[in-house]
DNA sequence: CGCCAGGTGGGAT
DNA sequence: ATCCCACATGGC
C-alpha cells in the first residue's frame, strides 16, 4: 500500500491515550508496589522512569520470552517461580539443571521449547555482556537467536534497551484490519514501518502506543468485539461490515 | 466441553 | 516467499 496508511496512525494514538490513559510499560514485577508503581509493576507517572537496570533488563528479556501466545498471567507466574528460585540473571539461568527449568516455568505454557529459549537467549546475553554494558544488541543478531522471533526481538530492543522500535502482535494486526488500514496478513515489517513513519522515533511513545493496543484488543477490539462505547467507534468501519451478533 | 491468550521454528509447497 | 503445524498451560 501507500504512505497513506499511515495517516490515522497519529490520531489513533490519541484517542486511545484519551481512553485509556498512560499504561507504564513494561511491566516490572521486581517494581510492583514500590513508589511510582502499582501492584502489577506498572509505572503509574512518566517521571519515575530511568534506564532499566541490568536485573530489570533481564526480567523484561523472561517475560518477552515467556508471555509468547500466553496470556501474562500464566507468564508472570513463571517469572515469579523463577524469582524464588533464585534465578535472577543469565549466569543463573544457564547453572540451573536443564531438566528443571521445564518445571519451574510450567505455567507459562509451551514450558519445554520455552526452557530451551530462556538457555539460549541468557547464553547470547552472557556471552555479549550485554546486561552490564548499557549497549543494546545488535536487532539482526538477536533475532537469529533460537526462540527470538519478530515481536520479541522488538519488545527486548524496545523496553529493555529503550531502542525506538515499534512492536507488532497479534492485537495490532486484528486492529488495523478492522479499522480498514491494512491487511490482516500484511508483513511484520510493513506494519512496522507503518507505525515507525507516521510517529517520532521516540522510544517512550512507541512503548506506550504498543501498550495501548494491547489495553484497546483486551477491552474492546477483542476476537469477539465489543463495540459500544469502543473509542475508534467513529474511525471504524467494522460495527457497519458486520451485523451485531445477537 | 471448546476457545483463547502480548509467537516461533521447522518442514512442505 | 508463504502456508501449515506442533508446541501447552490456565481462565472462562
Amino acid at each position: 500500500m501507500k504512505q497513506e496508511a499511515g495517516r490515522q496512525i497519529p490520531g489513533i494514538y490519541e484517542l486511545l491515550e484519551a481512553a485509556y490513559g498512560y499504561q507504564g510499560w513494561w511491566p516490572l514485577l521486581s517494581k510492583a508496589g514500590s513508589p511510582g508503581y502499582d501492584d502489577e509493576g506498572y509505572l503509574i507517572g512518566r517521571d519515575w522512569r530511568g534506564a532499566p537496570t541490568p536485573s530489570q533488563r533481564f526480567e523484561i528479556v523472561l517475560g518477552a520470552i515467556l508471555t509468547q501466545n500466553t496470556t501474562w498471567e500464566n507468564a508472570k507466574r513463571a517469572l515469579i517461580a523463577l524469582r524464588a528460585h533464585g534465578l535472577r540473571g543469565p549466569k543463573a539461568i544457564l547453572a540451573e539443571n536443564p531438566s528443571q527449568l521445564p518445571t519451574i516455568i510450567r505455567s507459562s505454557g509451551y514450558h519445554n521449547q520455552k526452557a530451551i529459549k530462556l538457555r539460549t537467549v541468557s547464553e547470547f546475553l552472557h556471552s555479549g555482556n550485554y546486561l552490564a554494558r548499557r549497549k543494546a544488541p545488535d536487532r539482526e543478531r538477536l533475532l537469529s537467536v533460537w526462540g527470538v522471533g519478530e515481536e520479541t526481538v522488538d519488545s527486548i530492543l524496545l523496553y529493555a534497551f529503550g531502542m525506538p522500535f515499534f512492536v507488532v502482535d497479534a492485537y495490532t494486526r486484528r486492529l488495523l484490519a478492522r479499522l480498514g488500514i491494512a491487511d490482516e496478513h500484511a508483513s511484520y515489517v510493513w506494519i512496522q514501518r507503518l507505525f515507525e513513519n507516521a510517529m517520532p522515533p521516540d522510544a517512550e511513545l512507541l512503548g506506550e502506543y504498543h501498550a495501548l493496543i494491547v489495553r484497546h484488543a483486551k477491552t474492546h477490539c477483542r476476537k469477539r468485539p465489543v463495540c459500544g462505547g469502543c473509542p475508534l467507534r467513529r474511525r471504524c468501519p467494522f460495527p457497519r461490515d458486520h451485523s451485531p451478533e445477537s
